[in-house]
DNA sequence: CCTACCGATCGGTAGG
DNA sequence: CCTACCGATCGGTAGG
């Protein structure tokens, strides 16, 4: 599935009851809910079958191996917001508006993620089969590096360390999808009062 | 040990070469190693003793078992900020006076830290043994909470979301904590710098 | 999607 | 701090 693909689906099945999703995305539910609170290894094949409600080598019917999984998560997270933000850091917009736009779309592309992603941490990477993604992070860390070092240059900006902003909004992300999958939709005006509180943090005005 | 001690028993680490550190501190250090990059249940007891240099039963002449090294680890997290952040948030100074105060001593503290303590995630305090911290956490949150509601009543603070806060808080504590532990150590204008970008988000002026 | 089962690895114990 | 070993659980396969 392209990014597009992935964009639209999510679409599909946020005006989809649980109970009527496939059973490979109702997987991808409790994979994703189980690997958010006990971890990828404290998350069994078994617990997560058992969450599906069905037995646990039926789940290599719908997926090659455990990491398969993953790998189709990882690509909800990483994969989108890495096409994503690359296209806004060509832009020559000013700084600002290129982090405040990328901002907006991101963090409401968490609040309405149907997957608790929270378990994909950057460490995971490290598991075989993994190593794609680590990739894809390193340009996703590198495109939102370079937009706020273009406005540390055009003086918009403090000179706050760009890997202490880069912290800042995934963990801004992560409390997104926190709301949303505790069943606290998150507002546009909540999406944007945290981006112009990112803004305000870097704004030399 | 109480808070202090632990705060002593840092300095005097940081003081001394690893090499001459006690068995018992050398597993705390490969231990929180391990954790934070494979996750609790993805670092083995024999991956931790492997680290240490000795055979995996050896480690249970040092701790009772695997979660009891997580307990003496999360109480150099979660035990020291939260005794920190209630003594703090008590004081009837602004809250931007407050909140400044604890960052900078919260930044400090986890850039001087000796273990790398990244792994202990709030998801972590499910497992059997670990109780107690979600309650010192939740006193910790609910602390930074009112000092952020009262400079919001005040009209000090933008009324961010506590939540947010709180999140961004942290991952600026885990940054201080990767940068100390790449060995590439945190200057005081580098966590200045941190704690203005969090107090100049919030700050209404 | 199921039952039955595999070898590997897990945290922890016994005994020195 | 070691060797030897335990029952439980892991991810994954065979075969229907």
């Amino acid at each position: 599935m392209s990014t597009d693909d992935l964009i639209a689906h999510v679409e599909q099945l946020r005006s989809t009851p649980v109970a009527e999703w496939s059973t490979r995305d109702r997987i991808l539910r409790e994979a994703a809910r189980l690997i958010a609170t006990k971890g990828y290894h404290g998350a069994s094949t078994r617990d997560i079958a058992s969450a599906v409600g069905i037995r646990q080598p039926s789940l290599f019917n719908h997926f090659d191996s455990k990491v398969a999984i993953v790998v189709e998560l990882m690509r909800y997270d990483t994969s989108v917001a890495t096409a994503r933000i690359v296209n806004i850091a060509r832009d020559d917009a000013p700084a600002s508006d290129r982090l405040l736009r990328y901002l907006l779309w991101d963090f409401t592309w968490y609040a309405r993620m149907p997957f608790d992603l929270r378990g994909l941490k950057e460490e995971l990477h490290e598991e075989p089969g993994l190593e794609q993604f680590a990739r894809e992070h390193a340009t996703w860390t590198a495109s939102l590096t370079s937009i706020i070092r273009d406005g540390v240059a055009s003086g918009e900006f403090h000179d706050v360390d760009p890997s202490v902003v880069v912290a800042v909004v995934i963990s801004i992300c992560w409390e997104m999808i926190r709301s949303a999958t505790d069943d606290r939709p998150v507002s546009a005006k909540r999406r944007r009062d945290a981006a112009d509180f990112v803004l305000r943090g870097l704004s030399r005005s």
